[in-house]
DNA sequence: CCACACAATGCACGTTTATGCACGTTTACA
DNA sequence: TGTAAACGTGCATAAACGTGCATTGTGTGG
């Protein structure tokens, strides 16, 4: 990280603590390099001021309700986590790259390594809200009327800024998945939007839980074929992996929870 | 790199500030080819100017970059909710209003009447979010560039996108509020957005907690009679409500929390 | 041309602050 | 109930701090 001034240390921690993470000593020691001694003094000062609550071990935001991300990522959790580990290793640095929207991309914004001056792009919401929080990486945010079932801006003015992007790659949660039928979406104008966004990206990335290979979805989104990449969860079917591979796709397996 | 000028050099270091990075004394002294002793000298006069934060080793912007809105989003809970009823009772039944960046305007959001069929825009990640949990609502997202400091996208493509709305009412939050000196912003690219902002609005109002009155900020966005409406809270200084009155300007106050 | 004010700087001094280590105590968990 | 980790406290050290003072360079008025 940057400069070690000890005050901006300690802002960092109140940083994460009003965000709604608890905070453990002995990580932050080690994260920021210095004894746990003065990590249990800047807690000791943040509690003081009201700032958080100490807890044996490290601390907790004293607001411990509300942070729609870390919930969510905690609840559908290790594998989403599991996946968008594997698919953070896709990442070069400096690049600029697209987050679909749903839980899956969203979680892949933590797992983003935080060195690699990433500038990320995206229509959603949420995922704007997520890459916000870190800092070190530019966002682009893609505006339009906002579509609530999916959280994210998806009308004309949406493709349109999408296409004034030069974007390096991408990465797409996707409703159902089969090698037969390819990629589909459970709305028309998000099976649109992803069809443009597989067009604009030389390199595109889809993020596949098990259950996606046995969902039905109306709208057709694009052959497999046009994927280069499928990031797949442990238990995913071999048949299906393998149907995918045949195809031409590369596979990308997330490390077992 | 450097003129010799002493000035020069605190600008530099200012500019450094005023874009979110931390500054180390010893770095700068070497960096600079001074002492340390003149640095701190010129940290010193920046943090007097309120330019940027002195802490042990350095100074840190005071408007960090890392810690953007979440820290300060319900420091003032109560006073801003205050603010937002005695704003939404503005707003009629079918509107598009834009609600401009800020915690105050975010508390708003909350305030809104459901079952009004309103249309929402904004450029401000949080804004968008916290309309999305509202069901009846329609949003409209800004794109661009997404300003870390800000929250919101805010760039040419944000000011284009503002161009074809056709807005009934917008509300804003200000940086600084005076009657003399109208409204006024920290940061240039806000300042011009909150500008057009004005312009495309046949009906502006500023939600203003009384420290807004007391506070300076370097860009200026308008003369305080460019607003059709001011909210203000309950201690807020009566001089100052006058001679906003004065200038043909409506008051609203907020019932006392 | 010189004297002087003035601002910026570097240096020396004593003071404050942050840190790491050592010690004994408390806490969580098996 | 026992153990290991986390805790708080005291102390020593090094870095950063503020202040006072001498030096330098520049511009101005006598």
């Amino acid at each position: 990280m940057n400069a070690d001034l000890p005050l901006a240390r300690r802002d960092q921690i109140a940083a994460r603590l009003a965000d709604g993470q608890p905070v453990v000593a002995a990580t932050l020691a080690r994260e920021f390099g210095v004894s746990e001694d003065a990590i249990r003094r800047d807690l000791r000062a943040l509690a003081a001021e009201g700032r958080c609550r100490r807890v044996y071990g490290g601390a907790l935001p004293c607001t411990p309700a509300f942070s729609p991300v870390s919930a969510r990522a905690e609840q559908d959790g290790p594998l989403k986590q599991a996946l968008a580990r594997a698919a953070a290793t896709l990442v070069q640095p400096g690049e600029l790259i697209f987050l679909d929207s749903g839980s899956t991309p969203l979680a892949l914004v933590d797992a983003l390594p935080d060195e690699f001056e990433l500038t990320v792009a995206t229509h959603a919401i949420d995922i704007a809200a997520a890459v916000l929080r870190r800092p070190g990486m530019k966002l682009v945010m893609l505006g339009g009327c906002v579509d609530p079932v999916v959280g994210g801006a998806l009308d004309a003015t949406t493709a349109q800024g999408l296409a004034q992007l030069n974007i390096d790659r991408c990465f797409l949660g996707a409703c159902a998945v089969s090698a037969s039928r390819g990629l589909s979406a459970q709305h028309a104008a998000d099976a649109a939007f992803k069809r443009l966004l597989l067009q604009a990206s030389p390199h595109s990335t889809v993020l596949v839980t098990a259950d996606k290979f046995s969902a039905r979805a109306p709208h057709r989104i694009a052959p497999a074929e046009a994927v280069q990449c499928f990031v797949l969860s442990p238990e995913a079917p071999a048949a299906e992996a393998d149907a995918l591979q045949a195809l031409g796709c590369s596979l990308l397996r997330a490390a077992a929870t």
